[in-house]
RNA sequence: GGUCGAGUAGCUCAGUCGGCAGAGCAUACGCCUGAAAAGCGUAGGGUCACCGGAUCGACGCCGGUCUCGACCA
């Protein structure tokens, strides 16, 4: 079998464009997307989900996977990653993944160990953060993990609590889980990059989110919180949904939250680059003027 | 033309009695194993509008100049 081809890179690099060209060419390609966002239903327009065209031109997988009200979360995602992956190599097809979620993408290349959860230790832990601060959580976690513990931030609750919930949920230290997200051993994917100059990328991210208030981005988000189950904590925090939401309740001005949300994507993005660059695995392509044109040959000699 | 107010980091602004120039945001860099479009950390960055004066010492006090704003003519 030959490696998969993944193409990744920071939102409103093109990446998209890119499969799909790919897969207009190859007869027998499905795309896979490893998108963190893209999994809830009807958040189309602010998560730039492919169109209906492009979804009735080549199959695309692990999209529209959850209720706007359901939390969301990477095991899941894994998953229904799996089982997209292994129908498609079962049907003889071939996959294409279109990747913008570092974390998620590299729980699909890289087989992880993934601990459960232990949600009665994460409420006393939870608790414990509020009355006491991650701090103290961290020095225990020292004592217990000292490995896990080293590589987090003693302030960074959300990931001291896991890991703590992990270690005393299980009895196994956090850190015994896999080899670590530094390790990044061969893997039968073909990871190809799509790179450009911040200013060009922000310009892009700019013209994107006016595109998509003029697509009634702001409607979409008033059905949204129209329906009776709502939105849930994970889905909320979508970019270009948390400003809206922040604009509809009075908060901000329209002009306003446009401008937020433009930050913040290219904020995003750059952390985007940041989890990506890291990888030696990936191949980068330094992008001039038109993405479809300039990957493509590279795909073509990767596949 | 006159009066008053303002001018300090890329932006918005603190700065006590004259004693090493500050914050938030932005930017750069790093971290991350069931919230990851989330979360956390580190760093760089200054002609304190300008010129002069008094003082051991000025962002601060005194004199003048410039720019912006408000009000009065």
């Amino acid at each position: 079998m030959n490696d998969l081809l993944v193409v990744l890179g920071p939102t409103a690099s093109g990446k998209s464009d890119v499969a799909m060209a790919f897969a207009a060419r190859h007869a027998r390609s499905e795309i896979v997307v490893v998108d963190a966002m893209q999994v809830y239903r009807r958040m189309d327009i602010g998560t730039a989900k492919p169109s209906a065209a492009d979804r009735a031109a080549v199959p695309h997988h692990a999209l529209d996977l959850a209720e706007p009200s359901d939390e969301y979360a990477l095991a899941t995602y894994v998953r229904a990653a799996g089982t997209a992956l292994a129908d498609i190599d079962e049907r003889g097809a071939r996959a294409v993944l279109v990747a913008g979620t570092g974390l998620y993408l590299r729980a699909v290349t890289d087989p992880m160990d993934m601990p459960g959860r232990w949600p009665e230790q994460r409420a006393v832990l939870e608790a414990r953060v509020l009355a006491e601060g991650s701090e103290v959580l961290h020095r225990e976690l020292t004592s217990l993990d000292p490995v896990a513990a080293g590589r987090m931030e003693p302030g960074n609750a959300r990931r001291v609590v896991r890991a703590m919930e992990v270690t005393l949920g299980s009895g196994r230290p956090f850190s015994s889980y896999g080899p670590g997200l530094d390790q990044y051993p061969a893997v039968p994917f073909r990871l190809v990059g799509l790179r450009w100059p911040r200013p060009t990328l922000a310009e892009r991210i700019a013209a994107r989110v006016h595109r998509m208030i003029a697509a009634n981005l702001v409607g979409e988000v008033e059905s949204l919180l129209a329906e009776p189950a709502g939105l849930s904590r994970t889905a909320r925090q979508a970019l270009g949904y948390k400003e809206i939401i922040a604009h509809l309740e009075g908060e901000c001005s329209l002009d306003e939250a446009v401008d937020t949300v433009i930050l913040r994507t290219r904020q995003f993005a750059v952390r985007q680059e940041r989890w990506f660059r890291r990888d030696p695995r990936i191949r980068w392509v330094d992008i001039e003027h038109d993405p479809v044109a300039e990957v493509l040959p590279v795909l073509e000699s990767a596949s």
